[in-house]
RNA sequence: GCGGGCGUGGCGGAAUGGUAGACGCCGGGGACUUAAAAUCCCCUGGGCUUUGCCCGUGUGGGUUCGAGUCCCACCGCCCGCACCA
């Protein structure tokens, strides 16, 4: 049965944009916010407005459409936003170096990945678009810091920041190469300002428990999350010290304490800073440490490096004179800001010692036998005490508790825990971030900018080519009244870390009064987010502060709702071959569109010569990997493009980009199209098998979408495809053609609706609903057993469902291959799995 | 360095502790065609003495009737480390 509306191909060119505008005009993807419905919330991680989608934002994206579009079908009000993370560093680069304002090459970025994301026909409700450098969103903001700020949760304190002292600005992290400025090159320094801080460890233990609760993140989010919070329970103590003066230390293994040889302060510890007011080599290590990355990760590979102060500390216990030394792997941060260092039971510590030939005792092994065995490394690990006094022969657990038994009713020290979390830090130097909405008078102080008044708005006349913060030097902008006293007074000019912009952006979007940040009663019917969906690389610092500005809000009355996202899936990156070619002892590389690939090898499109394949890496611009999402949607659609995203790596790994595998998507569009083709709405007659694979399908692909695994459910599409099409001609057929399309749409919605009109249906197949599956065709009435002997498969069969053991095993026994395998060995066990298999045991 | 993850054919991957390699890509063979494209059919982990047998899920051990899956140790790669977003 042909059809000539079949006798075309499916073209893309015409039929994407013709269904993207149906969409449109029909409002199907506005949520509703009176619906009656059960609802659900789809979210994924706002892009920064870069300019171009990258191919990751389309796997991302594309993975939460299918999702609410499967929603949809099934009967769900769906919320589908997408917005902008507007601030940041990049608009400032390109201010600089193209000499557009921050914002008009924000907002000209924004205007261009729109219609990126509409070419691929997204399910999203574009009446909720939000950008967080508007004033409409960033004076919200503004809102909710004074309130956090009136609740106790906002202050100021002294934190050093990464200093450029040719640029005369400060550097992120990002910007300080090796040491030294990016721009600049000189050497980065440490400078002390007065920054603004959000009190997240008065969470700490909340955002702890919390993760109890959130189920549906993924064990890995939780695990990392868990271990940066870091709560640790310990001893904090007091070494009395050979100048007279005493020193807090914090230990989380006090049972360790007979193993102490040294104690360490961080550089910037107050008996390091005295140190260095009267010893001019003190001061000289200190200003060396200074000069050191700012960063743990730099801190930590940093060789280990101390400066013996020449004062000792007084060992509670056996009264030795432990030295004190300043060290560069101590962090102020953390605890007192110093240590009492256990070389056999702490690495840092070990290769500390080593290094100044400090003694390294054993006070844990295995058991009392291997006390004086010699340690190669320091030994973390459990055991009993040795060489500890009236530890010994205690387990860890035991000592740790003695020991700050002892410490309390002695007066010395207390058990404490201490959490790693530390307070976030909001205050940027830079002009493109919200300003922070305080004023600064000398009479009354730090004042909030009355809400009124808000929002505080970034001056639009300002001067990026020379570094800095421009809002500092500023003619007019800072010079304003005290709200309080009406004397002269300057506005803060620190902006807000952008994660702050992320940490409320999904309130917003389910509830956008003009007059207030959000209504509750709204978000409360919304949130949480039943899915949210971004990638790993988010796990800690966004999703953390995020969990606390929702319990802050929380807090402080805003909010009813505590954990912002009810499920969280962490999607992989897109992968792909790197070319190159050494030239002159360095790497070259080419962009895919350069080269022409055969399963052979690679060559160079300009002079016809090979090219070396590199490893396949995350798509990156150094690399020239990246493939442009527009131009594979002119080519293919936007179809097969959300298709490729979806097939053969599971979404939570690297997917590789390859040209074969779009060429195979682009070929499973059409073959679908003639599929479709074959559809006959009159056609008779039973195909049992078809229709109990036709709802097997039904049933898998359902599971599939809900647990987003996607490949899986691709893979249950191409075989209900392949049956169809070998089937005859009958009604079930039929059903199954219509199946799959169905089962399809969500992830090719322009060829579903283009084959839902061409097969006779009314309305959009977006709206029509998800096929159901008929529990008695989903069993199957027999089974295939596996027969084993010694381990190895020896034979299938094939036995009714839910047959005996006994009949399974008498079964096994009468086939022949089970039998030359036997060779009249003694059977000493039988083992059978029924409807699976049967393992025979000589 | 610390924390977290991953590792299965030529490639992406599938597999409630129970038939390893579903499904797709690449490759090979064939059909159709004047020819090509498109499409369709068959084959496709390695080896061997090929009615069948042996080996095989990063490496080395272990638990189990049975391990890709669980445990221990190691190797490699990736992510995060608080001012990139």
């Amino acid at each position: 049965m042909s059809d000539s509306r079949f006798d075309a191909r499916f073209d893309p060119g015409q039929a994407d944009g013709r269904w993207q505008r149906a969409w449109d005009d029909a409002q199907t993807f506005r949520a509703d916010d009176s619906s009656t419905k059960p609802r659900s919330y789809v979210l994924e991680m706002f892009p920064y407005p870069s300019g171009r989608i990258h191919i990751g934002h389309v796997r991302n994206y594309t993975m939460g459409d299918v999702l609410a579009r499967y929603k949809r079908m099934t009967g769900h009000e769906v919320l589908h936003p997408m917005g902008w993370d507007a601030f940041g560093m990049p608009a400032e680069n390109a201010a600089m170096e193209k000499k557009v304002h921050p914002g008009a090459w924000t907002y000209q970025n924004i205007a261009n990945m729109k219609a990126q994301l509409k070419r691929l026909g997204f399910a999203l409700d574009w009446s909720r678009e939000l950008a967080t450098c508007d004033p409409d969103y960033y004076g919200h903001e503004q809102a909710l810091f004074v309130d956090l700020f009136e609740a106790g949760l906002v202050y100021r304190k002294e934190s050093a920041v990464n200093w450029d002292p040719v640029d005369q600005t400060v550097l992120a992290n990002e910007q300080v190469i090796d040491g030294k400025g990016w721009r600049s090159g000189a050497p980065v320094e440490k400078r002390k300002l007065s920054q603004w801080f959000l009190k997240i460890t008065d969470f700490a233990d909340e955002l702890l428990e919390g993760l109890g609760t959130l189920e549906e993140w993924p064990d890995k989010v939780r695990l990392m999350q868990e271990n940066w919070i870091g709560k640790s329970s310990g001893l904090q103590f007091s070494f009395k010290l050979s100048d007279g003066g005493s020193l807090e230390v914090y230990s989380t293994r006090p049972d360790t304490i007979f193993g102490a040889s040294f104690v360490a302060v961080a550089p910037d510890h107050p008996v390091a800073q005295a140190a260095a007011a009267n010893n001019p080599e003190a001061e000289a290590f200190i200003e060396q440490c200074k000069r050191g990355g700012t960063t743990a990760a730099e801190l930590e590979t940093a060789e280990k490096l101390g400066f013996d102060t020449g004062i000792t500390a007084t060992h509670p216990f056996s009264g030795a004179e432990l030295p004190v030394y300043i060290a560069n792997f101590v962090l102020m941060e953390y605890g007192t800001g110093a240590v009492m260092a256990v070389p056999g039971h702490d690495q840092r510590d070990f290769e500390f010692a080593t290094k100044y030939g400090l003694p390294i005792v054993r006070v844990v092994a295995a058991n009392a036998a291997e006390a004086d065995a010699p340690l190669s490394e320091a030994e973390a690990g459990d055991g009993i005490l040795v060489n500890s006094d009236f530890l010994d022969g205690m387990s860890v657990e035991e000592a740790k508790r003695a020991v700050i038994g002892r410490a309390e009713s002695e007066g010395w020290g207390q058990g404490k825990t201490v959490w790693r979390l530390r307070d976030w830090g909001v205050s940027r130097q830079r002009y493109w971030g919200t300003p922070i909405p305080f004023i600064h008078c000398s009479a009354c102080g730090v004042v909030p900018v009355p809400k009124d008044q808000l929002p505080v708005v970034l001056p639009e006349d300002v001067d990026l080519s020379v570094p800095g913060n421009p809002l500092v030097r500023h003619p007019t902008w800072k010079h304003v009244d005290c709200p309080q006293c009406g004397g002269k007074a300057e506005r803060e000019t620190d902006t807000l870390d952008t994660f702050v912009d992320s940490s409320w952006y999904f309130l917003r979007f389910a509830s956008q009064p003009a007059d207030r940040p959000f209504d509750p009663a709204e978000v409360a019917r919304w949130l949480p987010v039943n899915q949210y969906i971004g990638g790993v690389e988010h796990a800690i610092l966004h999703l953390l502060y995020a969990r606390f500005w929702t319990r802050a809000l929380a807090r402080t009355g805003k909010l009813e709702v505590r954990e912002p996202f009810a499920s969280l899936f962490t999607q992989g990156m897109v992968t792909h071959e790197t070319y190159f070619r050494e030239i002159d002892g360095r790497e070259v590389f080419y962009s895919p569109a350069e080269i022409e690939r055969t399963s052979a090898g690679a060559t160079l499109t300009e002079d016809g010569q090979p090219v070396e394949i590199g490893r396949v890496i995350k798509m990156s611009k150094s690399k020239k990997n990246t493939v442009d999402p527009d131009e594979i949607v002119a080519r293919y659609g936007a179809d097969a493009v959300r298709w490729f995203m979806l097939s053969d790596s599971p979404p939570e790994r690297d997917l590789p980009w390859s040209e074969a595998g779009i060429e195979g998507c682009w070929r499973f569009v059409q073959r679908l199209w003639r599929l479709f083709g074959q559809y006959d709405g009159g056609a008779q007659g039973e195909d049992k098998a078809l229709a109990r694979k036709t709802h097997q399908a039904i049933a898998a692909v359902g599971e599939d979408i809900e647990a987003l695994s996607f490949n899986k459910a691709v893979a249950r599409i191409y075989e209900l495809t392949a049956a169809a099409e070998k089937a005859a001609p009958s009604a079930d057929r039929s059903a199954a053609i219509r199946t799959i399309l169905l089962l399809a749409s969500p992830m090719m919605p322009h060829l579903a609706e283009e084959g839902w009109a061409a097969i006779g249906q009314q309305g959009l197949v977006a709206d029509a609903p998800w096929p159901e599956a008929d529990p008695a065709l989903l069993v199957e009435d027999e089974v295939t057993i596996a027969v084993q002997h010694k381990g190895k498969l020896r034979d299938t069969l094939t036995a009714p469902k839910g047959a005996s053991k006994e009949a399974l095993e008498a079964l096994a026994l009468a086939s022949e291959k089970v039998q030359r395998s036997l060779d009249g060995a003694d059977i000493r066990k039988v083992i059978v799995v029924p409807d699976r298999l049967v393992n025979i045991v000589t």
